[in-house]
DNA sequence: TATCTTTACTTGCCCAGGCAAGCCACAACG
DNA sequence: CGTTGTGGCTTGCCTGGGCAAGTAAAGATA
């Protein structure tokens, strides 16, 4: 058992295992249901509608690759593929920062706005009925909270780490 | 159809929006640190070591493939890929159920335990860092309530649509 | 017994994602 | 001004996963 145990024992006990395996079927289940959702419905990914709302709520739809990566929680190499496919469809355009040429500056087109609008209200709909349908009011609030501070933790773990 | 709403509004209020993040935060970058720990410290991936998990705690060390599966909320097809290669390390056995000839009968071996009892401290110690350490008693009940309805939820998904 | 359906599993093809290496723009230093 | 260093982005290679088609065993029907 190795010594490098943060905290006290090795193992989880009985009902640490039980949130375990829960957030496990989370975390494998619900992005796998929304991918199935929105490549049926719209063929694309649950990433993918991702960068096109984070895209769309920024000022003039317009950020920069690296900081459209951090708020995706995505790697460079990842974001950079998947506006190839975007570029090719007309969702997006591509050009160096006029400040900084080492930045690239996309901009979600009206095209791409239209297929987020398009996509959104049936996506909306499955992530109300997997997530939030199931709860009660002050559950999701406690919810939140929680993972609000996990989703933190590993912000520092992707920066930091 | 549009019109399949099952709750009120076509769009989630702030509130709603600030869990969603966090929930997609965590469903995105836990997967991804979790695999980084396990492929840096054992050459396994997270989905994997949770085969082995789950085999390891079977009577005999020992389950019928698409019971496996379920319990590892996989499909068959990646099971059976995670079997061809766990059964070139000699992590597992796979022989047709003596009692029904369409099932197959998967067993962990001594080295496949091993291996298991190998990696699991370094993985439970990142797996208490980042889930455990930063809630309280109470927050990690009320996280646990929540997401096992939202599992629930998403496992009814799998088998019935 | 022969055929058809159902169920469990495997195989092949395609595509997305991770990683390391390469490329380009800027900054710092002499 | 050259040179070196740093940071942002892209490219190529390789692996893993999804899906649809294929195989094989069991049961159903006649």
């Amino acid at each position: 058992m190795m010594g490098c145990m943060d905290t006290q024992s090795p193992w989880l006990d009985d009902d640490q295992q039980d949130l375990w395996q829960a957030l496990l079927t989370v975390v494998i289940a619900l992005p796998a249901a929304l991918d199935r959702q929105l490549q049926r419905d719209a063929g694309i990914s649950n990433f993918e509608y991702g960068v096109l709302a984070r895209l769309s709520m920024a000022d003039d739809a317009t950020m920069r690759l690296s900081d459209l990566a951090r708020v995706c929680d995505s790697a460079q190499p990842r974001l950079s593929k998947v506006m190839d496919r975007f570029e090719t469809r007309d969702w997006v355009t591509r050009r160096p920062d006029p400040g900084d040429g080492r930045y690239t500056l996309a901009t979600l087109t009206d095209a791409g706005r239209q297929k987020l609008v398009e996509s959104a209200p049936e996506h909306v709909a499955q992530v109300k009925r997997l997530v939030f349908d199931p709860l009660s009011a002050a559950q999701r609030r406690h919810l939140g909270i929680a993972l609000t501070r996990i989703a933190a933790t590993l912000r520092r773990e992707s920066e930091g780490g």
